[in-house]
DNA sequence: GAGGTGGGTTGGTTCTTCCAACCGAGGTAG
DNA sequence: CTACCTCGGTTGGAAGAACCAACCCACCTC
């Protein structure tokens, strides 16, 4: 651990965040997954001003997160519809979720989900390989 | 969907991007993840800048994610140490861990971790009633 | 006593965000 | 035909946050 760096550690989980680690583009992502495809809606469910709005979906278009869809072209009008690089986004969204849902929403949670099990969904993050949850301490660093 | 909203969308998700979400908080929870529990360490590891880690690591304690321990009285010298709520982010940073190794990260993940059951760390996202994994089309709002 | 270590502060600059107002093409009501 | 509304933005200017380099101070080692 803690190879002496001058420079930040190379890390996927930093490279994620260059992309995606601002303060709306996961609410982006959220309204998308809600069926919120305009510009509009997502700027009134996110809360997000505008013109930031429009930098966000221009870099997350670019990135290939989202696409954006004309609609109608006479006046130009354009969706916004999550890429499969978007849509895999969902257990990050559902991680963020679970965890607000756990240690910062008061009360209850103010939207439940329900699996196709029949259960209200708690989110698990688990091992591929071997299906169990990956609790803490199941994980090491292979060097 | 789209109730007729002029305040953003109450959601868990953006009470957890409120604590967590800027541009170091989660690489800092990941570096105490890595072991990696100094100031210093932090700094370089991150590479946030000094003065913005130290508002960040106030604020994260504050709000319960870590906690701060001396380990030297006589200089007073303290160490950061994630608490229940801080492991509890374990889930988000692997599933964006997962993301950037699927979709960002160019070349092979730079840090590969093994699951106990022996094979390298795949995350998936799953339902803690059945075990099956939360494939896209599998949840639903509950209303 | 010179220099290093650890965990910060401080001052000054730059960069980003935020807000309110505006815009232009088109559709709609009257 | 005129007035007004919708949609998806753009613009200017003010405020705030981030950034960087330098500094600080208590202690420890050489």
């Amino acid at each position: 651990m803690t190879t002496p760096t001058t420079t930040p550690r190379a890390c996927s989980v930093a490279n994620a965040l260059e992309v995606v680690g601002d303060r709306w583009s996961l609410l982006v992502v959220r309204e998308l997954f809600f069926k919120a495809h305009r510009f509009n809606e997502i700027a009134a469910n996110t809360g997000a001003p505008r013109d930031i709005l429009t930098t966000r979906l221009r870099k997350l278009e670019e990135v290939g997160v989202l696409e954006r869809r004309a609609y109608s072209s006479s006046p130009p009008r354009y969706e916004y519809h999550l890429t499969d690089a978007g849509r895999a986004l969902s257990p990050v969204i559902q991680a963020l979720r679970q965890w607000g849902d756990d240690f910062v929403t008061e009360g209850p949670p103010p939207a439940v989900f329900e699996h196709d099990c029949g259960h209200p969904f708690v989110a698990v993050l688990s091992c591929r390989a071997c299906g169990a949850a990956a609790d803490r301490g199941s994980l090491h660093l292979q060097h």
